[in-house]
DNA sequence: CCGTGATGTAAAGTGTACTTTACATCAGCC
DNA sequence: GGCTGATGTAAAGTACACTTTACATCACGG
């Protein structure tokens, strides 16, 4: 599942580990879920959104 | 985080096997998910929005 | 009654989301 | 050249999402 984060996180000039603290998972995970590596959980990605304050279909791309 | 499952499949009268085959997990993953066991991935979350035809917003409750 | 369908519980196993720690690379700066 | 910050990789461990199988309960129709 694709997702705009990286994009995201720029535009706001935020680094990996600035986004990591505000939403409250390691900068792992941050990585992982900007190189694909995984989808985050549920609450992890409603917390992306919120942060971006973007719904999550405009953060994370439904490829069906 | 709270969901409105059980009541979107009653309003469409799917059994939770109906459900379950519909979105490709099994029933126990549906079970789990209405009684609040856990929360779906991301992927499941989807395709849960996508078969009520709903956000995933409209079917899971941010509750902060 | 008895059978059937819908819902639920339990348990064991697999895969994945996430953590922590440690180290590598690369760019920019002094 | 050496320091620092940002990004990346790797590995080991924990927690959770999901599966399969099996069995229990309850409502309903015959």
């Amino acid at each position: 599942m694709k997702n705009r984060i990286t994009e995201l996180r720029g535009e706001r000039d935020w680094t990996q580990a600035d986004l990591a603290q505000r939403i409250s998972v390691s900068r792992q995970t941050i990585i992982a879920i900007e190189k694909g590596k995984f989808d985050p959980s549920l609450p992890v990605a409603f917390r992306l959104a919120k942060v971006f304050g973007l719904t999550i279909e405009e953060v994370f791309l439904d490829e069906q």
